[in-house]
DNA sequence: GTTTAGCAGTCATTAATAAGGAGTGCTAAA
DNA sequence: TTTAGCACTCCTTATTAATGACTGCTAAAC
């Protein structure tokens, strides 16, 4: 474990590098903070936490910068979080001063995720694995072509369009659609998933419809959980130094492009069920080493539904940004919970 | 006009521009293609065309490049359109041998727009204005909250959540339902809208339903035609040599990421009815002036109902990318025919 | 033992200069 | 009307030199 003067140096150059950019010297250290050490001295701690890899020297002749390992420290150990400033409280709430249906909520929180912190935001669609299915409704577009709809208990609707290959009958289809309901209404999506993959349907409902609730069903659980988010704000990360460089931004747009990774980040947040801070490349992903990711979840009837998130250059103002990402989450719980509680 | 001279001086001008991403000298027009005038002559032809405006000079001792006007002349007058190469309509057989719902089958356009060219594929959502509203669903999801579920003629199913300030009674939303169906089934969305602006709704339906539905046809009719649209290949553009300025990427990220901007254009594409190239300033957005846009539209039983498109820099092989369009759009409005035909 | 002053050495950054090359416009002759 | 020839412009690249910011190390001071 590092000794105190360590730590308070190790504190005050991760601090002072997230403010200036600027590799941190030990002269700069002396005599703009005042620690009472000559320059020599902390030179000399400042190579011994070179050693033991909290900081990094980008060439001979330059000051220190954090390492992963720095961050991470700093995160865990040396960091003071800080409450969210009156100024966003007011931004967050007049955000969300109007009703919005539970897309555009997403949206919404993703689109100010990224405005207040002009990093990249991102909202994992809900999981709908312990869902209910509510009801499924067949209507007839025209002839042997009929859309299935189905509702589930977070208000998710989820269509599909399916051909027929015989000519039906309105009062046909109004019976299947009875049967269907009697057998999988108010039961989880995942098990109503089972139950037709297992062929325990029943009896003389069309193959094409079962097996279009079936897809639909696959989309929804299997699908999704990999694909559905939202991103907002991806050009904004110009604004920050570490994305002037051609190389680093064509890395990073490529993989928020490909909005599976993301999804699957997210993902793991969700199964996280908490705050978590993924740096540079504990993240994982090379093009995603100079970046960081805060997520966290959010909820419906204190079930936990999804993930959300933030990504930004490593060189963050966590101690803020940790808060802000945590409210977002509470935020997002409640304006769901007033959407579908009265 | 321009005489024979100038217009085939032009012509390889800009074909040679666009092959080599270079100012196009005299000397090279003159020993590369065989013109049998000699550099000199060529200087004088060029110099006219430059201060007719067809041709610009990047600086004193450089070669010539078009100028929007140029390749307007370009491609108004010069090119030989060139048909679909073998390997892009495997490719594009490929990309659609698997069914696909709607709205898979709109993105996977965008993507395949955006793989062959590398340039940035966009698909506008159907617009609904003139489909009918096929039906509309009422389910319960928990008490005093239901969701309307409005299904259209094309297939789309869109849906709202309502809170009702009084506890209903299934056999009561049932009747609603009847009601409301009666009214607007089979009716054209807009003119089901015009119907709720003037208040003209059954009697006894609760305030919050009619509410909602008009909530949900103002999205689909005003809000979606300003917004919902595909995107695809944003991170490809980097391949191209005029994006290696990240204060031009930059400008463009932000366009395409406000997806209103891009929607408007398809949306006026869409109004156009037929196929569409922009060039440069031509589009009227200054960030876009490196660009060009080509937008073709799609349709579904012969009526229109959307658009698609491609951007790509200026510099882009015109006589491909224009039968590449055309033909995606025919593509794509054969394929929705299949989901929705027998 | 710990701290510090002093100094040599390293490396990035910037500016200045020079050399080379590509291409034009103009003139005068063919 | 066309073309050869030449002076001129401007971009690009390489080279060099000067500057400045830090460090690591050593030896002296506390």
């Amino acid at each position: 474990m590092l000794d105190e003067r360590k730590q308070k140096i190790l504190r005050i150059t991760v601090k002072d590098y997230i403010e200036s950019a600027q590799p941190v010297s030990s002269r700069v250290l002396a005599k703009k903070y005042h620690l009472g050490w000559s320059p020599a001295t902390i030179r000399n701690e400042m190579a011994d936490l070179e050693e033991a890899g909290y900081l990094i020297q980008p060439h001979t002749s330059a000051g220190r910068i954090p390492s992963d390992r720095g961050y991470r420290f700093y995160v865990d150990f040396l960091m003071d979080l800080e409450p969210l400033p009156q100024e966003d409280i007011e931004y967050i709430n007049y955000s969300f001063s109007c009703p919005l249906s539970w897309e555009n909520l997403l949206e919404q929180v993703a689109e100010v995720l990224s405005q207040r912190t002009s990093f990249v935001g991102v909202v994992l669609f809900p999981q709908l694995n312990s869902a209910f299915l509510k009801s499924i409704e067949l209507v007839e577009l025209r002839e042997n072509v009929i859309s299935l709809i189905m509702t589930t208990s977070t208000g998710v609707v989820k269509e599909r369009i399916i051909k027929l290959s015989y000519s039906s009958q309105e009062f046909e289809l109004y019976s299947i659609k009875e049967k269907l309901n009697k057998s999988f209404a108010n039961k989880e999506l995942q098990e109503v998933y089972w139950l037709l993959l297992q062929k325990k349907v029943p009896k003389n409902i069309p193959l094409e419809i079962y097996q279009g609730l079936e897809q639909l069903l696959w989309e929804v659980l299997e699908k999704e959980k990999e694909e559905g988010i939202f991103i907002a704000g991806i050009s904004r990360i110009f604004k920050h130094l570490e994305f002037q460089d051609i190389n680093k931004v064509k890395d990073l747009l490529s993989v928020l492009e490909e909005e599976k990774t993301l999804a699957s980040l997210l993902f793991s947040a969700f199964l996280n069920h908490g705050l978590t801070i993924l740096i540079g490349n504990e993240i994982g992903i090379s093009e995603l080493s100079d970046c960081s990711i805060i997520t966290t979840i959010y909820s419906l009837r204190d079930s936990i539904i999804g993930a959300l998130g933030m990504i930004g250059p490593k060189r963050m103002k966590y101690e803020r940004m940790l808060t802000f990402v945590e409210v977002m989450g509470k935020v997002l719980s409640e304006k769901l919970s007033e959407i579908f509680e009265k």
